[in-house]
DNA sequence: TGGAAAATACACTACACAGTGTAGTTCCGA
DNA sequence: TCGGAACTACACTGTGTAGTGTATTTTCCA
């Protein structure tokens, strides 16, 4: 046999396969599940074998890609670096996230879904707001460390993110706007620093 | 008779205010032509004799809606006084549309469907970057009195307001996250034009 | 007040889709 | 190779809903 793993394992991995890729394309509400169980090459009814709703599999769905974008680990603060190449550092990171196509497809069914179920929602806000953790606690460690003027540092953190997502992930995301280009990507990471640190920059290193 | 208008005009009326309702609550998906017609009173026949189909109704009732908030008069830009006080007031006006409950659960709607349906989306966002105009013009005008850096008035204008939305939009329109309260209203809308002036603030007024 | 325009009740078509029941077939480990 | 677990085809239920056709009644203007 061409596949080591058993033939159950294969038909489960093809359904979950086959509903990213529409749930991707079409959305929840828009994909039906026999459309995925063809696209997936499989009986309806082993789709229902596998998962006893269409609302689990979503969340089944939902589930395995959080777990797939988590992989953005964080920078730590060093205070031997200047700040604004720090800074540069981690938007960047942030920026790549929200280029990939693939990544903004999938926020997008989210957040669709998002729009219509309170309880997704929320579950949401909290992953969300965890995977932003990473450059507070950075802020809060050059506060600390005197290089930033003392301030609210979520505050900060999210005057300092959401300018990104001003940018590039809410347009794309709800409204359907093609991604930055290159050069407005570094516009706008360049603009973002730059005002952060005119602001947040402890004074001494103004005047 | 108690009402002065014709009777037909009385029924379109209660259909597009059944609609708005109906839609707000529940989206357009969720919104049945004979939940509506129920709502307006009127027989479903009724409702599709003044609108050839949901999406026509959905349609007018957007345009409508857009019609209703454009009331956001441009504040013209004055050199005598302090750029700080112009930005705050600029600002405060946005902060209070964005306030609305009722404002709120219409953008939510329009936004569902957009992120459905490409053309809608394009539409929107030609209405939507219209209505961020009047800041744009304003910030244009305040650097040709040299009170502001010369810089690309365009990004300038979405830093600034990108800066109000992803605090009291972005998260309440798709998150269904609470409003913000007072306090920390007038912590967003200080801290945005602070930062805004710390960067784009021509340099004679900082040191 | 007569007649056109609009509204109504209601029955009906057509479709899409979630989810089930079942009888028969294929897979695979013991 | 035997037997249970899993897969399949397919027919079927049930529901929700957009939109239509029509005969009848109501409105209101000329």
């Amino acid at each position: 046999m061409n596949a080591p793993i058993k033939l159950t394992d294969r038909k489960r991995q093809a359904i979950v396969d086959a509903a990213i890729a529409e749930f991707r394309v079409s959305g929840f509400e828009s994909t039906s599940m026999d459309k995925i169980a063809a696209t997936a090459g499989v009986s309806k009814r082993t789709v229902y074998n596998h998962f006893p709703s269409k609302d689990e599999l979503f969340a089944h769905i939902l589930q395995q890609l959080w777990c797939s974008t988590s992989s953005l680990e964080d920078t730590p603060y060093d205070s031997t670096l200047p700040l604004r190449g720090q800074l540069l550092d981690m938007l960047w990171k942030k920026m790549e996230m929200l280029k990939d196509a693939y990544f903004l497809d999938l926020a997008r069914v989210a957040i669709a879904e998002a729009i219509h179920s309170p309880e997704r929602a929320h579950e949401m806000v909290a992953r969300l707001s965890a995977k932003e953790e990473g450059i507070t606690r950075w802020l809060r460690a050059a506060q600390a460390d005197g290089k930033l003027r003392t301030a609210d540092p979520l505050l900060a953190s999210h005057m300092l993110q959401g300018q990104l997502k001003t940018f590039a992930f809410w347009p794309q995301v709800t409204l359907n706007q093609p991604p930055l280009d290159t050069a407005t990507q570094t516009t706008v990471v360049e603009a973002t620093v730059d005002m952060f640190l005119a602001y947040y920059g402890a004074k001494e290193t103004i005047c």
